[in-house]
DNA sequence: CAGGCTGGTGAATCCTGAT
DNA sequence: AATCAGGATTCACCAGCCT
């Protein structure tokens, strides 16, 4: 059990609602209002919850109107005040019960446009999540504003944030890294919008009505989930998320009120074939190496007390001692970060990468050293 | 006097803090508090307001490079509020004074990062601001995630607005759409942030830590402003917003309450030329280069992990993954083009035309998938 | 002079585990 | 809870200097 789990536990015996531990029922779909659905699951059980509300204020017009206002015999500017403030309490209610039920360092990602993004941000700072990042989905081919009275709407605005600023979220950032071509992954991304083959149809007219794309859910999981990790998404619609969950090996739990929505979705993610577990590997895993160290490598012969360490510019130079720490010719000594540290005069250094050696070769670095060594010893 | 005038003259005279009409004094710095100084003009005297607020950053420590030098943060104290409800309170305060002083049909710019965007945009639509797009500012060179935590924050956001739902906007369509090389301008441009020449420094250190690039500013004005109107800045700093506007033959106002950005300001603007046919162009937007990441292939699913790719003699293969990595069945691994490389014992290679898959046709190149892709999403 | 190399820097909510 | 030490971590652009 991990810290964070113990916490956890310990968080949900003293809350009024806790629950008794039973396993969590995954991989199916709650057909129900997202605030009671997500009301009858224990606390602290999800690892990321993927939220896409609705914000058409006309067409949700009895969810989200306060009890007994008189929608004709308002004044415009009142009657927007009012929608706005039954449109906060809404999204702060599914916030709340999102936030209960997401384990300590689980995260959450909603996407919206300008039309409720900014609600939704505000309101969930308030709720006490910590935003990690904006991003913008830069859709390829958006629908042209035909009138001309605006800038093209080409990008919609995802939150991704934790429940809370302290919170040890999952980032993949190897993984994201190794999917943008060697670059940090950026806030902006280049996607597709959902049309042709993978836009889900019923007799002839689309499905749904904002689809998303199955690439942005994959980046999304991808970047901030791990195999074997549970992630709920309140507003299935026709279970993109579902799809890409199972897909990529994790498992899902989709909200939906709606049960024609929750038919295609089951048929949908009943046909998305998982993917084998050589392919789910990714190529620099963000596991822990073994940690190796200095003095290992002396331990070991790989390096003689006595050798003369330098940097990459031969500017610095230390002798080897037989305990693994460094000296200098005029007194100064310390470990390999210490030293490396105290001689550049900066706060603190990586000494793996800054100490090297003479060889036949010219200057090799004691982090291939480490390589070799962990080579050898952990195959 | 146009329609809007008269509507404005006309509220002017029903407010109970209508003013004599008295000529505008324009192109000048109010050197105040933004609040005051805009409860000094009359109501409905400004075509556009330009607004780049603080952002409430709310940083914790010191940030290092991996070489070791220390980030130069943004720690002034006009950036610092006690609590998210001190900077709303701020927020509605400026935002209500900025409406009352925005002609009918004028409109309003708002510029922020996450850490306060969304609660400006749900502040200004409880205010009663209508909005019209949100932008999306991309930075061409942001500063890099340095202990990769999260995702480059590689944007800021920008909300444009109108006074009101029903207001007859300025919006220049077609000016845009040249300068967007006859394509309609879309809601994400890219712009490179304010360095070199254009960065103002004093004593060779920069003047003003936030200072916003002309380009963007150009863009703004280009598009939402006609020669001869009045534009507003209720937080000026060193007078981007003025420079441009001079530039592009549009009054200005600025409000500042720091004496040496004031200075540094005035000198500026005084300097700044009309534009010549050389800076125009470097004006004009830089369309983004469509570049696809060998990763988009996989997440759009044209090609899918598992895959087995190979050269086009069939001498090596590998396998895909997940990530946009490959890997060969003894363990070799890396991008398309560092495998390619590493195989061939060559010091580079051109993944996207090294390597193939198999088709009922024979081998085709992943080149032609990019161009697939590249048809398919970038008509 | 062109081209290459080095160094500086930008609105940033930027570590983790053991003791 | 606070402290300490290990050690992982960067992209695009510009200016200045050298070959």
């Amino acid at each position: 059990m991990t810290v964070a789990e113990k916490l956890d536990t310990e968080k949900s015996a003293k809350s009024k609602r806790s629950k008794p531990p039973v396993a969590l029922e995954t991989d199916r779909i709650l057909e129900d209002d997202c605030v009671t659905a997500m009301a009858s699951l224990p606390d602290a059980c999800i690892d990321m919850i993927f939220a896409d509300p609705p914000y058409n204020l006309q067409l949700g017009g009895d969810l989200f109107r306060p009890e007994g206002s008189m929608v004709d015999a308002v004044d415009d500017d009142w009657d927007k005040f009012d929608t706005f403030a039954a449109y906060d309490k809404f999204t702060r209610a599914w916030l709340k019960e999102a936030r209960r039920i997401l384990k300590p360092n689980g995260t959450l990602w909603v996407i919206g446009s300008y039309h409720n993004i900014f609600r939704v941000g505000a309101a969930l700072q308030d709720e006490g999540y910590w935003i990690l990042n904006d991003i913008v989905w830069r859709k390829a081919n958006p629908m042209p504003n035909f009138r001309g009275t605006r800038f093209t709407n080409a990008h919609e605005t995802m939150i991704w944030a934790s429940k809370s600023e302290k919170a040890k979220y999952t980032f993949n950032y190897k993984t994201m890294k190794s999917l943008n071509d060697e670059l940090q992954m950026r806030s902006d991304w280049l996607i597709p919008i959902c049309a042709g083959q993978e836009r889900l149809k019923e007799d002839g007219k689309k499905a749904h009505p904002t689809q998303k794309p199955e690439a942005l859910l994959y980046r999304v999981m991808l970047a901030s989930t791990k195999p074997g990790d549970v992630v709920l998404d309140p507003f299935f619609g026709t279970g993109t998320t579902g799809a890409v969950a199972r897909r990529l090996g994790r498992h899902w739990i989709g909200v939906e009120r709606e049960k024609r929505y929750c038919r295609v979705a089951r048929e949908r993610i009943e046909a998305a074939l998982p993917l084998d577990e050589s392919s789910l590997t990714i190529m620099k895993s963000n596991a822990a190496q073994p940690k190796v160290p200095f003095g290992a490598l002396i331990e070991t012969d790989m390096l003689k007390p006595g050798a003369i360490l330098m940097d990459s510019k031969r500017r610095w130079k230390a002798e080897v001692r037989i305990d693994g720490s460094l000296t200098t010719k005029n007194g100064k000594e310390g470990s390999i970060h210490k030293l490396g540290a105290l001689l550049q005069g900066a706060p603190s250094c990586n000494g793996w990468t800054f100490w090297h050696f003479e060889t036949a070769d010219g200057l090799k670095s004691i982090d291939d050293l480490r390589a070799e060594y962990r080579l050898a010893h952990f195959p």
